[in-house]
DNA sequence: GCCACTCTCCTACGTTTGTAGTAAGTTAAT
DNA sequence: ATTAACTTACTACAAACGTAGGAGAGTGGC
């Protein structure tokens, strides 16, 4: 537990940007940008705001190289993504992790190698890659 | 699909008191209210608010029976979920259902009566209770 | 030297969310 | 009738979120 601020939860937006950040660490506000998808272009300095925001909140960090900002990653994306799971189970799943799974196995359907990684994680109890 | 208003995301404090209102159909706000878990304590009228903000976006009905202002669920607590979870695979777990069912088993722990569900679904393809 | 770019930094503004106060009406009890 | 308790309807206000414009500084040509 690293109790940083208080990675509460990051909006849908902002999981884009991290998701960048988190593959291509190091980034500046333009490859950011860019790196969006067709339907979250926003405009540059929109995407500079977001930029801001998450080194405000302590998910980023920011590096002046010449006259350009670097943003990279603070915080590793399994924490951020074990906050938010906790977070969307207790509230939607009323806390029972073991609800969501059963729900995704019998309403997501998953092509015969997920099943089969999931078969494989419930035997071995715990490995994998 | 109902194609309702948006059924976009809600707060925490929107999954709650839907969430009693899924298993009590037909509540006041006095009754929302004292339902609400200790941490979830909250003004009278700011239960009121809420409910008035869900009704306005089209997931609570309101009704009222002499002063009384009666509020019960206007979208099915299923499709509520299954859009909420949706919307959460993809931003976090990129779209892939499968991801976060495997994450599921690796990272939470489950009783066993839990997991046996899980084996069951997994191997009856889809029934179970 | 000046222009066109491109950055950063700062400011702004509408919407949504969290939270609640207040005024005014209803009702039960005295 | 008066009041205490409760309700609704309305208003409010700060923080967070979504989105972006403008001013001013650095730089690569020409």
């Amino acid at each position: 537990m690293s109790s940083r601020i208080n990675l509460d939860a990051l909006s849908k937006f902002e999981w884009l940007i991290m998701n960048h950040l988190w593959v291509n660490n190091k980034a500046s506000a333009r490859e950011v940008m860019e790196s969006m998808p067709e339907e979250a272009q926003r405009a540059y300095t929109t995407i500079q705001t977001y930029l801001e925001r998450l080194v405000d909140k302590g998910y980023l960090a920011k590096e002046k190289l010449g006259m350009v900002n670097f943003y990279s990653t603070l915080v590793p994306r399994e924490e951020v993504v074990d906050g938010a799971t906790n977070s969307f189970i207790e509230r939607v799943f009323q806390g029972s992790g073991s609800s969501l799974a059963a729900y995704l196995l019998k309403n997501k359907s998953m092509d015969p190698a997920d099943l089969q990684k999931i078969r494989d994680i419930l035997e071995k109890g715990e490995d994998h890659d």
